[in-house]
DNA sequence: AGCATCTACTACGTAACGTCGTAGACGGCT
DNA sequence: AGCCGTCTACGACGTTACGTAGTAGATGCT
């Protein structure tokens, strides 16, 4: 139900349930509980628009990723050797991308 | 209930249940039913010792870490953005110790 | 044969999640 | 004013995972 973030600025409950309509058959109900548990684990924003409410994520789908990461990561007893766990099953083409990433934090950062 | 990767090697349900005893107090048949739920899930591996069975993980608490860093990665959509903003999250400490492992990584395959 | 040990299977409570329905509030149209 | 559509709030049900545990039955030692 995370297609959500597929969709690019705050939508309304009913803006939601249109473009899922191509894909799947829910009730309109459903996308509103969704919607709204969603918001109550703080994934979702919401503000009013009118008499609805209109949702937006609260961080990308790319930030979620990257606490689910950290999670992992937390629950790891050693750190280093998780990391180079990760390393190692992670692709070439992912490697130069972590590469590259602490090359710019620490170019950011000194 | 994983604390069964703090003990060493290959344990059978009474060791593990030993083991536990000072610090939960669970029936003997709870390890057992929690032992062999990980088995299906392929986390842990067991062999038979006699008419008992010696579980071990399948995998060192950090593999499993690196697995669900992967995972969590895997479903980002953009794997760039993912592992920018994971850096970007990342204590320097553990920045260092990433870009240690990929300095490894590098040795290691050239 | 009897007893201890161990496994397999089943069960129960709780929690999360996807799915949905009903009830009620609110605003526009006639 | 009264009806109708739209939206929310809240509850409900099935499924799955998980922690906990009991019972039944196999197996092996003495």
């Amino acid at each position: 139900m995370e297609q959500l973030w597929a969709a690019d600025g705050a939508l309304t409950v009913r803006e939601v349930h249109e473009r899922l309509a191509g894909t799947r058959d829910l009730a309109y109900t459903t996308v509103m509980t969704v919607l709204d548990r969603l918001a109550k684990k703080k994934l979702t924003e919401r503000e009013r628009d009118g008499k609805a409410w209109r949702y937006k994520a609260a961080a990308p789908r790319e930030e979620m990723a990257a606490d689910l990461m950290r999670d992992a990561l937390d629950r790891a007893g050693d750190r280093r050797e998780a990391l180079v766990r990760f390393v190692g099953q992670v692709s070439d083409e992912e490697a130069a991308l972590l590469r590259d990433a602490l090359a710019r934090l620490e170019a950011r950062e000194g």
